[in-house]
Parts: C-alpha cells; structure tokens; sequence
DNA sequence: ATCGTAGCTGTCCGATCGGTCAGAATCTGC
DNA sequence: GCAGATTCTGACCGATCGGACAGCTACGAT
C-alpha cells in the first residue's frame, strides 16, 4: 500500500484494526499450538490488550474461531462448487488443483487449523461446515470404489499440505520460501500424487 | 497368542495391565483430540479407573505421554541411525523407506502425536527428543542445497503420512485398510514422492 | 491370624480458564 | 466544551484442571 493509496482510504476505525490484530494473532496461536492449548489471556497479551477487550470485540472464543476460519472456508466451498459442476476431465481436474494450492497457499493456518484440529473441535459449528467440505472434497476425487491407494494419494496430498507450510516450516532451518518458488513445487507434486487417482474416477459428488 | 503360548507365559501383574491400559486409553486420546484437550478425568473415565488411579500409575499427565511416546521415538531412532551409517544409495534408501513405513503402520498414533502437535508440546524432553530426530531425518533426506520441491516432497510424505493413517480415517466412511493393503500402498506412494529426491542428495547427516 | 504392600479411591488444593460486569478512559459529533 | 457512544480495563465468578494426600480393601507372605 502506497502513501498515495493510504491518503485515499477512509480511516480505519477503532473496532476494525483491533479486531483484525486479535484475529491475526489468534489464528497464529490457533495454527501453532493449537485451539485447546490458546487461551484468550495469550491472545490479549500477544496482541498487547486485555482480555477483556478480546472479549469485548468477540463475544467468545468459540466466536474468534469461527470469524478467523470462515473466510477460508468460504473460499473453500467456492472453488469445490465450481469444480464439481464441471464434468470431469484432466482439464478441470488441473483447474482445480491449481485453485486448491492458491487456497493453501493463501489460508495454510486455517487449513491447518481445521486439517489438524479438527477431530477436537467436532461440535463447533464453522468445524463441523469444514469437515463436510472435507469429505465431500474427498469424495469428488476418490469415487466409493477408490483403491487404497488412491485414498492414501488424497489424504496425504491434503494432510501433507497442511502439515508442510505450517509445522513443517519449524523443521526446517529456514522458512520455507517465498509463494513464487512454493506455488510451481506444490503444482508438480500434488499434481503427481494425484494424477493416478484422475484415472479411477467414475464420477464425481454433486 | 494361542493358548499354550498363554500357558507359558507368567500372570500379568495387576499393575503392568491396568498401565497398559491406560496407556493404550491415553494414546488414543492425545492422538484423536491432543494433548491439551485430553484431561486425566477423561482418561480415567475411558479406562473405566478413578482419576486418582491413572495418578497411583504414572506420576503426571507428562510422564503419561513420555511413557506413550517413547517406544515409538526410540524405534525411530533405530531405523533412523541405520539408515544414516550406511552409504547413500537407492538400496539403502528403499530399505528405510520400507523401515519408516512399517514404523508409521505400526505407531500411527505415536507419529500423529508428535508431529501435528510437535510444536504446542515443545519442552516437553520426549517431544523435543521427536523433534530432533524429525529434523535429523529432515536432514538425511533433503540436504542443504535441496530445492524447494525437495523439501515439499519431504514434508507431504511425513506429515501426510502421519495425518492420512489417523486424522484422514475420520473422513473416510470406513476405515482405511488393513495392514496388508496398506502397507504396499505406501511403499507406492512415499516411494514415487521421494524418488526425485534421492537424486539431488549429496550427502547424509551422521 | 497378622502385617505389610499394592492397588484403588474420594476429598481437597491452588492454578488457570472462559466469561460477566461495572467503571474508567477515549473518541466523536454537535 | 459537552454529552453520548465506543473502547478498554480490572475485579470477580464458577468450572475445570493437574496433582497431593489420607484412607480403604484385597492379597500374599509369615
């Protein structure tokens, strides 16, 4: 954001910049040590308020939760929606692949949140709508008779993924790299991994 | 075990069952739900003792997951030291890929433990013992000049490994597979992900 | 029968947690 | 400047947690 653009927007107000803070800092935490093991006293602190005023801009923490993770969910049901509409072939199968690496690319701490998390926080509403979205993601690209193998090609492309960019990234001595150098990697290997599935498939979810 | 194999053997002490099967309750736990969101009470509940009885056996819930978790980075460890003492070539690294998956079959939920909650449980001696050794073999598989795509693969055949046996069997309708099956199919999979990489290597961490 | 020990339990404790609420501080529009 | 609204805060609450500890029961050895 140039000065230029900066001197064209209205101000941010109050309520929305501390807002956005605590959401980015909670979403860290979320990704990183996980739901259970953030409390809304390590939110306040890392964000540099108090807890009373995380709780004055959300009303719970379960509600933290679902403002950070519904933007990406969101966006997750957009691009399965579209892929499912289109009949299936390799050409659609690569369009979709590619939305889906923008999207972990884009939201890798949601995903990992609900990826990683999710078994724990079954009951939480915006949890409950990302595990669907999971399933029915697993079942546009494996059919019911998908082999084994096919099922392991498809869990450990998402699980790998969402492992990979987020705890993955403290393994190893520097961070990972830049999205430029990430986005054609990840294209070649999930594309890979996947390919032999795109050809068992008989059809796909609606 | 077979009867007569049953005859043979001494009584099991009250003791060693009741651990043993807390310590089978408490894995499935930390694995299923973490570390964090599994209480002693729930343990305790689970394996059908008082709370107070899970602490008459181990001495805090830390030592619990120290107790859980050991065998697993232990076996690793073997495997691990193995592979790194012999020179690098395709044999030895297909014989420890066929070592590291009969490890991850074998303690799939030891693997989810520390590697998708490596990081909330950092201080803890088992984990950072895991921890170490995950970056050790980081190392022995993608050497220091490893291209990006290198340490993808890396990371989506460990974490996706880890996550896919445990985690992704909850969004599947049945449960995955035997052993049996299983196991080939991982040996496909994980061998096809890091077969580029073995090719850039250079040198193996001692 | 007696004693010591193993195994188990309920009660209690201090700490931490998510959340409530009243009050203070700051901001905004007139 | 003033009043009202917004934002922030500290004190407090009940619940849950990991863990300490005393006590009970059952068992085996003498």
């Amino acid at each position: 954001m140039t000065e230029t653009e900066h001197a064209n927007l209205p101000a941010e107000s109050i309520r929305s910049r501390t807002g956005r803070e605590l959401r980015a800092v909670a979403l860290a935490q979320f990704a990183s040590v996980g739901f259970a093991a953030t409390s809304l006293q390590h939110i306040a602190d890392a964000a540099g308020f108090s807890k009373s005023s995380v709780l004055y801009h959300f009303a719970s923490k379960e509600a933290i939760l679902t403002e950070v993770l519904t933007p990406a969910i969101d966006h997750l049901e957009k691009i399965l929606d579209r892929f499912v509409a289109e009949p299936d072939s390799v050409e659609s199968r690569k369009y979709f692949v590619g939305d889906f690496i923008d999207f972990v690319l884009h939201y890798r701490f949601e995903l990992h949140t609900f990826i990683n998390q999710g078994q724990s926080l079954v009951g939480i509403e915006v949890v409950d709508r990302a595990r669907a979205l999971v399933v029915r993601l697993a079942a546009s690209i494996c059919d019911e008779q998908a082999s084994v193998e096919d099922r392991l090609r498809f869990g450990i492309a998402l699980g790998g993924a969402a492992y990979t960019l987020v705890a993955g990234m403290t393994y190893l001595d520097d961070d990972l790299a830049a999205d430029d150098d990430l986005r054609p990697a990840l294209v070649t290997v999930l594309t890979e991994l996947l390919a032999p599935v795109s050809h068992t498939l008989s059809r796909k979810q609606p």
